[in-house]
RNA sequence: CGGGCCGUGGCGCAGCCUGGUAGCGCGCUUGCUUGGGGUGCAAGAGGUCCCGGGUUCAAAUCCCGGCGGCCCGACCA
């Protein structure tokens, strides 16, 4: 092997450290493992490359088999939505507004009534259910949609923030505002578990300040996930909207006493960010790391042979066994190649974040077992015989490992601190490129005063948690009233 | 949307200051070789130098305007 090669292979396609600048190994990571790249052509807009969607369609396949089992049913709505629309409900269309595209000539004419491209659904769906919506046995009204949504963004970035998004939106009425809490949090617990117990991306549950709720919702919950360098990722909102968009789109149901009353709604939606929420939460400095829950490819078989009798031999071996994992329900890649050394397609599968390699040459075929190489740790040898079982345990504790690495690292960088002055210092030099971020628990009143204030060091309330897992009631820092419970300030993208 | 940096074969870059035949590394193709962590050798293919205008005998290079990207800021889910 050469040394001038391998350098040079290094300088070319180096996945910039983490340590270095992070910022940059983000970008690096989802461009070494195909996953999207900016689409050039469309602003702030990204074209989602097959291994980046097949890591969307599994998390669509996770989360659409909750809702199935909770109740929802999919559908589909407008991509154009009626100006007039939005502008009913008042704090809505302030929230929106400066972020919409609006499609005013189409047919070659002006329209009368412009259209604005959809930055989420709340208000023609309310249109619908209004009409669908009559009796107290219309309801509950269960209603998911998988779909794209436009939000004119000043600044985007892969996956976090792009101008055109995936996401699903959940859209349901009740009869009672009580139905409608409880739901809201159901789907809030749906997300909770998906993150941490399919993405293994660990997550705080809680309530947004009124300063940080969705422009329209009564309040917003969230589901708030720590990155590598420390900030925070909003990963997931559910809301209560109260009676606010059933009283302007005239959303009424007849109670079992007669009367009509207004609906009460919610809404809830994760979108294509939580893939950016992944990536931060696991890879290294050789590029994606995927929970085996998640990945598209749980593991890749690598032949190793020289002449043409081992390869025969080594490829019969490998495909026998490659078969015996599907059929044990694995997601399985026999990479048989040619012209290509095992070395470089370790590295291929290795920056793509399949979990597990699977190693199989003449000495292994001699001796009847396989070299396993986990994504995340060291090689071992394995028996061929059982190998399912093998693989789905070795499958299994990582991704169990992979979880409880990002617990750890959640606990270690969160931090209580009792005055404004211990905020600022703690979060003063958290930034996306260097790190550093951390959560800080600390006492702030639910103000937007309070919230105004915090933007002074570029951080925010991050949530309320639902569980208070600190010390209770204490003194804000900021106005020096008692409230109840810390809350989690910090530097968020 | 403001400030900074950037845009040259697929990728990473040099060339630009001082205008004069478009280069290098990687990748790609073919053949041989090699194969248990980015094999080696050889021969090839591949470029509207982001777009438009201007200056000039001549523009990748100088000037103006746009488009796009990255970072910072403001704004935002």
């Amino acid at each position: 092997m050469s040394k001038t090669a391998t350098s040079n292979k290094a300088q070319n396609e180096k996945i910039t450290p983490r340590a270095q600048d992070f910022a940059r190994w983000y970008q690096d990571v989802i461009m070494q493992a195909e996953l999207a790249e900016p689409a050039e052509v469309v602003k702030g807009c990204m074209v989602i490359r097959p291994h980046g969607y097949a890591i969307w369609e599994r998390i669509q396949a996770e989360l659409d088999a909750r809702f199935k089992a909770t109740g929802h049913k999919n559908a589909y709505f407008p991509l154009l939505i009626p100006e007039s629309f939005l502008k009913r409900e008042a704090e809505h269309v302030e929230g929106f507004s400066p972020e919409l595209a609006v499609v005013t000539i189409a047919g070659g004419e002006p329209l009368t009534e412009r259209y604005v491209i959809r930055p989420t659904s709340e208000t023609i769906i309310g249109h619908f259910y209004a009409r669908w919506i009559n009796s107290w046995r219309d309801l509950p009204l269960l209603i998911n949609q998988w779909a794209n949504v436009v939000r004119w963004e000043l600044r985007t970035r892969l996956f976090l923030r792009t101008t055109e998004f995936l996401w699903q939106e959940g859209h349901t009425a009740h009869a009672t505002e009580q139905e409608a809490q409880e739901e809201v949090l159901r789907m809030l617990n749906v997300y909770a578990d998906v993150a941490e117990n399919v993405m293994a991306m660990p997550v705080i549950c809680g309530r947004k300040t009124r300063a940080e709720k969705f422009a329209g919702a009564v309040t917003s919950y969230c589901i708030e996930a720590m990155m590598q360098n420390g900030l925070a990722l909003q990963a997931g909102t559910s809301h209560d909207l109260g009676q606010n968009f059933s009283k302007v789109f005239d959303i009424k149901f007849q109670n079992q006493a007669g009367t009509l009353e207004y609906a009460w709604q919610t809404s809830w939606g994760v979108s294509t960010r939580l893939i950016g929420g992944l990536i931060m939460t696991h890879s290294d400095d050789k590029g994606l790391v995927l929970p085996p829950k998640l990945a598209p490819i749980q593991a890749a078989f690598i032949p190793i042979y020289r002449k043409d009798e081992e390869r025969s031999a080594v490829l019969e071996k490998v495909n026998q066994l490659a078969a015996e994992l599907k059929s044990g329900g694995l997601q399985i890649e026999v990479d048989d190649r040619e012209g290509f050394t095992p070395g470089s397609k370790f590295f291929h599968w290795e920056q793509r974040g399949v979990p597990l390699l699977i190693e199989l040459g003449p000495r292994d075929l001699a001796s009847g077992s396989v070299v396993l190489k986990r994504r995340d740790g060291q090689k071992q040898n394995a028996s061929a015989a059982g190998l399912l079982e093998t693989v789905r345990a070795v499958l299994d504790s990582m991704q169990s490992d992979l979880l409880a690495a990002a617990k750890k690292r959640l606990q270690e960088n969160t931090v209580t601190a009792n005055s404004f002055e211990d905020v600022a210092a703690l979060l003063a030099n958290a930034t996306a490129e260097k790190g550093g971020g951390k959560f800080v628990a600390a006492h702030v009143k639910d103000d937007p005063a309070c919230d105004a204030k915090l933007k002074e060091l570029k951080a925010s309330v991050r949530c309320i948690p639902l569980q208070d897992e600190y010390d209770g009631p204490g003194t804000c820092i900021i106005t020096g009233e008692s409230v109840p419970q810390r809350v989690i300030v910090a530097k968020a993208y």
